[in-house]
DNA sequence: CATGGGTCCTGAGTGC
DNA sequence: TGCACTCAGGACCCAT
């Protein structure tokens, strides 16, 4: 499940591996991966262009190929690896980007969710790019400005912090954790969140995204970077994936609830409904 | 408008 | 051993 960090770390690689490369030919294997424009015209798009640059907006990875860019969303599983054009695909290998050095930029996605839209400048981006939220370390993103966003809104914390338009980046493993770096129970109203402890939390947000970036990433499932490799901050997780087992801080046992459909994770006592603070004993 | 639930998808894990 | 079932969840769609 890529988040902010491991499409970072990707982006980083891939970075390294394709930017200054020309794609002399797409191949497109599965069709639903493809949003915009249909099949054809993206394979058509692409073809001859050099990327100039790979950006990440959100979990968003943004190739520049003037005079197109080519938006990639990985949501659950996609991976990017570069591999030689003789060998083996491997499985669930869904886009191929031939390179002008004899590589392929080749996409994987087992479970198909992820997405791709080459669009020109003057067309519309999709949807949840256009509505993206501040980036976490965006410095218009002040502790009051996150407290305005996060007054208005009367759904769960851990909720608001999933919605994208909210902030952007940050997904289930990362909500979880910041919420229980900053003391916050998950099923607190957003809107119940005061100020002092909105800062707190932005900048466990902000600490636990950077962290997680050093590291590479977390390998909870399958993730791995542009090189194949895993990342390490799933050894620094606190609570996710830590259901029955003891909290660092004060020994009791991580729960696990679903909220919003989502697993979620939390320390009953260093993040006790109504707010208690995590030192507090 | 905000919210919450269903949906997409496949492999791993669980229980009988 | 085999089979049915549940679970994982980001973004989008839709009903309320």
């Amino acid at each position: 499940m890529p988040e902010l960090p491991e499409v970072e770390t990707i982006r980083r690689g891939l970075t390294s591996l394709v930017v200054g490369k020309t794609v002399t030919y797409v191949t497109v294997r599965l069709p639903r991966i493809i949003r915009f424009p249909s099949v054809p015209e993206f394979e058509e798009r692409l073809v001859g262009r050099t990327i100039h640059a790979i950006h990440r907006r959100g979990k968003y990875l943004v190739f520049d190929m003037e005079p197109f860019t080519m938006i990639s969303h990985l949501r659950m599983e996609g991976q990017y690896r570069v591999a030689d054009r003789d060998e083996p695909l491997a499985s669930h290998t869904h886009v191929i980007f031939g390179m002008s050095d004899g590589t392929e930029l080749r996409y994987r996605d087992v479970r198909q969710f992820g997405t791709m839209d080459a669009l020109a400048d003057d067309e519309e981006r999709p949807s949840g790019l256009v509505n993206l939220g501040p980036e976490p370390f965006d410095p218009v993103l002040t502790p009051n400005v996150f407290y305005t966003r996060l007054h208005s809104r009367s759904a769960p914390i851990k909720s608001v912090l999933l919605d994208q338009v909210c902030i952007a980046g940050l997904g289930n493993i990362y909500v979880d954790e910041a919420l229980f770096l900053s003391g916050i129970h998950p099923l607190t109203k957003a809107s119940r969140i005061g100020q002092g402890r909105c800062e707190l939390l932005l900048g466990a947000i902000r600490n636990v995204l950077s962290r997680a970036i050093e590291a590479g990433g977390s390998s909870v499932r399958t993730y791995v970077n542009g090189y194949g490799r895993h990342g390490g901050f799933q050894m620094q997780l606190n609570v996710y994936a830590r259901q029955g087992q003891p909290c660092f801080v004060c020994g009791q046992a991580i729960e696990k609830i679903k909220l919003g459909g989502r697993g979620t994770h939390f320390c009953p006592h260093c993040q006790a409904r109504g707010g208690r603070r995590r030192n507090d004993n």
